[in-house]
DNA sequence: TCTGAAAGACACCCCTC
DNA sequence: GAGGGGTGTCTTTCAGA
């Protein structure tokens, strides 16, 4: 993505991305023809990669979050963490990191009970060990990648 | 929330937000009209947060990111640092956590020396150390909190 | 690649059942 | 909650520069 019409258009849908084209084409200086066009393309190449409703945590009865790190139980066997634990709906990112573990993962639950239960899950799923840090308060999350 | 048809219209809009009325009310099985006042008393009472474009992290250049771990360097000060750091837009996500550490960042950056320079900014903006995670690899993120 | 205009689809608000 | 009507806006497409 190099021309600075598209960051700009980027950024703007990024941040709302429920904005009609008529608003984009305003905000961006280009007519709404050429602003869906910009859009599509931004769409099919893959700048942007779908469109998420935020909802609240605890409205939705998830009111518990966690980060928890995994470290296989034996290092020498092939690692499929990631595919084994996908099914787990509760897990909401899963990233392999540099460091102690070998990943890293971003979890939503009811419950210290449900958080419990979903640790042993993990834990005997994907053959490794847990190391769990609870959320206490989360201050922002989902901030846009860019600024306008 | 206590109705399932709330759970189940939040759940689609989760997954496409930009879906039309007419889409969802068929979805849900219930009228444009009934769908369109639901959606409406799930955005204004909160449920539904925001709508946010999920961008390609490479696409924007941003391809590092990172896990930080926080902590204040003098327990005894009256502690600030998720408003403190609030300004510095690499920080996608902040939360206070149990543990070792006080506060959990995820960052997101364009290089290993853009890295270096923030967890300097932020070492002494909030008068803290850090503990950076580097991701490696990202399997998935942004999964949806409700499944339909 | 942009602009501009025309046609169809949609959101929105109000109403009645 | 369903269904309909009216209005304004939006999306989409296609012409032309």
């Amino acid at each position: 993505m190099d021309d600075p019409v598209d960051v700009r258009l980027a950024a703007e849908v990024s941040h709302d991305p429920r904005a009609t084209l008529a608003q984009l084409s305003e905000r961006v200086g280009l007519s709404v023809s050429a602003v869906q066009a910009r859009l599509r393309k931004l769409e099919n190449s893959g700048v942007i990669v779908g469109y998420q409703a935020i909802l609240d945590p605890e409205a939705v009865g998830r009111p518990l979050s966690a980060f928890i790190e995994i470290t296989p139980l034996d290092p020498r066997q092939p690692d499929d963490a990631p595919r084994l634990l996908e099914p787990l709906t509760a897990i909401e990112a899963c990233h392999s990191v540099a460091g102690d573990a070998a990943y890293m993962l971003f979890v939503r639950v009811a419950s210290p009970r449900e958080l419990e239960a979903l640790v042993s899950e993990i834990r005997h799923r994907a053959s490794v060990n847990t190391r769990t840090t609870v959320v206490l308060q989360t201050f922002y999350e989902h901030r846009p990648m860019l600024s306008p």
